[in-house]
DNA sequence: GTCTATATAATGATAGAC
DNA sequence: GTCTATCATTATATAGAC
């Protein structure tokens, strides 16, 4: 487990890297101009794109970084790998800004950040299929998508965490804002529908179908 | 119901308005320059700015738009407004452009995206509080937070529509994948969990709390 | 209301010294 | 590796004719 590093002992290179992790999600990629990103890693304009050729190279790097260190997590992953509970906590512990990079990039079009998503996906239906077998998870016609649909939804709600955190208080990409998190998560997937609803909507789909 | 109005139709203003609609969501705000919105729109650069003041002023205009709309779309609604289950298929028969938009400007800094969030939860907080008496749905401990969460999980589908339709073939903007997504997203709701598993993940929080 | 032409500012990128 | 100075491009915004 790497913990927090110090900016002192980074190279010049990840300095930089690390200013522009953090500037593109907060910021968006056009206000995190080259200059700005400079100043905060405390280096010239001239030089970010000395180390990354062009401003569309850094992003690049930002993206490869991150979704490298994700796959490192995972193979970390004692257990399902970014499926299992405590994968999110346990990025949350090196660095929220790469979960909120990672958010960030997948509402851009980035290739790293999609193929990424795609791996997810595919880890998660193999973890889902495991545990329906094991009888943890109950089986679906269409397992693939609702799957996907399920992960879909822990992301967005990872991108779309702004609002979360200003309605209820709850971050997210904080430790204690998880543990708030958990148990309304578990809620929410071990079902808020009561049957009589179920009846009544399974029926207006059928009409509506 | 207001059906597709043609483009001839409208004034010139709108035309305009509509191209930004498009094109915003599609290719974000700063690759979505003032000179490509004119050309979508068939009218001149310059033109755009008298209608609009600025970019920004056409960027606000496009929000309160959309804002607007969509509450117009709640008041006509007979049921439960936004969280009834025809209105997003009702609000997508319109156009799928306004949900479209909603997505991309929850991703921005949107004063008035934000608004409209907070009222479709705090809405959405009735309706269910509602439910509940009625024995639809079921209680909870943080009710505002877990429905704030749930609409969150929503709206963050709709914010990573492009990555679902990658991955399952299903577009959520489209009347005929929302049919294909709608008993999936029942089968979420009604919970994915067996006992056995629900047992154990309440054990791994007591411990991690 | 609409267009063309232009001013102005900011940005990504380059060149060359150290 | 790092900086300073500068270029070239591009975008928003304005001015004024029609």
């Amino acid at each position: 487990m790497r913990s927090a590093t110090k900016q002192d002992d980074l190279t010049t290179r990840a300095r930089i890297r690390n200013a522009a992790l953090d500037l593109f999600p907060e910021q968006g990629f056009n206000r995190s101009t080259v200059r700005v990103i400079a100043e905060k890693a405390g280096v010239s304009p001239g030089l970010v794109l000395h180390h990354f050729g062009s401003k569309e190279g850094l992003r690049e790097a930002c993206d490869r970084y991150v979704v490298t260190r994700f796959r490192e997590l995972k193979d970390d992953s004692l257990q399902g790998g970014m499926f299992d509970p405590g994968f999110m906590s346990r990025s949350i512990g090196e660095s929220r800004v790469l979960m909120r990079y990672l958010a960030w990039a997948l509402t851009t079009d980035s290739p790293e950040a999609s193929t990424l998503f795609d791996e997810m996906v595919a880890e998660a239906v193999q973890v889902t299929q495991r545990s329906i077998e094991l009888g943890y998870i109950k089986g679906s016609a269409d397992l693939e998508s609702r799957t996907a649909i399920q992960l879909s939804m822990q992301l967005g709600l990872a991108v779309l965490h702004e609002h979360v955190q200003r309605v209820t208080g709850i971050d997210l990409f904080d430790e204690a804002g998880l543990r708030r998190a958990m148990p309304i998560l578990l809620e929410i997937f071990s079902g808020t529908f009561e049957p009589d609803l179920l009846q009544s909507l399974g029926e207006t789909i059928d009409r509506t179908a």
